[in-house]
DNA sequence: GCCGAACGCTTGCAATAGTTAGCGATCATT
DNA sequence: AATGATCGCTAACTATTGCAAGCGTTCGGC
């Protein structure tokens, strides 16, 4: 009816679900490959569960994927940080700033980009 | 008394003590500011509770850092994964290769390499 | 036809994630 | 000193995760 998917996470089972079958596994199998029940596995594929980051990380783990493309399609992860810049994103990773140093070192490079792209253009 | 912390999400909560701090916020503020509850943001905080990947993702947000960061310091993404090579990434990172055909070409791939390092230093 | 095995799924149940209400302590203002 | 605001934390509760047991179906061997 809604042709629309209201759940987040409704994608993400059907992403594991399409793994696994690519996969040639089973329920079964790659639930005991990751070490969870398979009513459990079948319950995510179907969007009834949102699994844990570890069980998250286990069918990564299974699944022989990264753990972050499934984040991702779990729409956990932002796609648009892989867009980002190196700069921005080195900056995101380090775990030496504060937030507020973080904000400030993104909003003066961006706007040194915005500059720069102004003046190219001028 | 133990000296070393068996759980294995305690230096995510550190971590996010210490982020908040930098951030010179309180538990309640970053908590509100994260859509959460101050209680259990402070059991976050102390390694009593394991966040889900949405509120972790909230948190990220919150403090301005990189998910992928938070999950890395939760122990729930590997580090190591950091080290591998482009051509391992990309292919762990490829939604339309089966868990088989990257383990082949990872394989492969790091046959290859290997043959490579041996015929250099023969 | 029948039996065993494997398939995916439903049903309760135990464990834990996350909330609301409220405690005692600290600090500023009066 | 009393008031009020904020601090982090405890306690009791609800909601959800994740599991063990078992269902009905399908398929291949006898």
């Amino acid at each position: 009816m809604t042709g629309k998917r209201p759940d987040p996470y409704a994608t993400l089972g059907e992403f594991i679900k399409r793994q696994r079958e690519l996969s040639q596994l089973s329920v079964r199998q790659l639930a005991e490959l990751c070490g969870i029940s398979n009513p459990y596995l079948s319950q995510i594929e179907r969007g009834l569960r949102m699994p844990s980051s570890m069980i998250l990380q286990s069918l990564a783990k299974g699944l022989r994927i990264s753990a972050e493309t499934l984040y991702t399609q779990a729409g956990i992860l932002d796609p648009q940080d892989a867009e980002e810049s190196d700069v921005v994103k080195a900056v995101m990773h380090d775990p030496e700033l504060s937030a507020r140093q973080r904000e400030m070192l993104i909003d003066m490079y961006r706007s040194f980009r915005q500059v720069n792209e102004q003046s190219a253009s001028a």
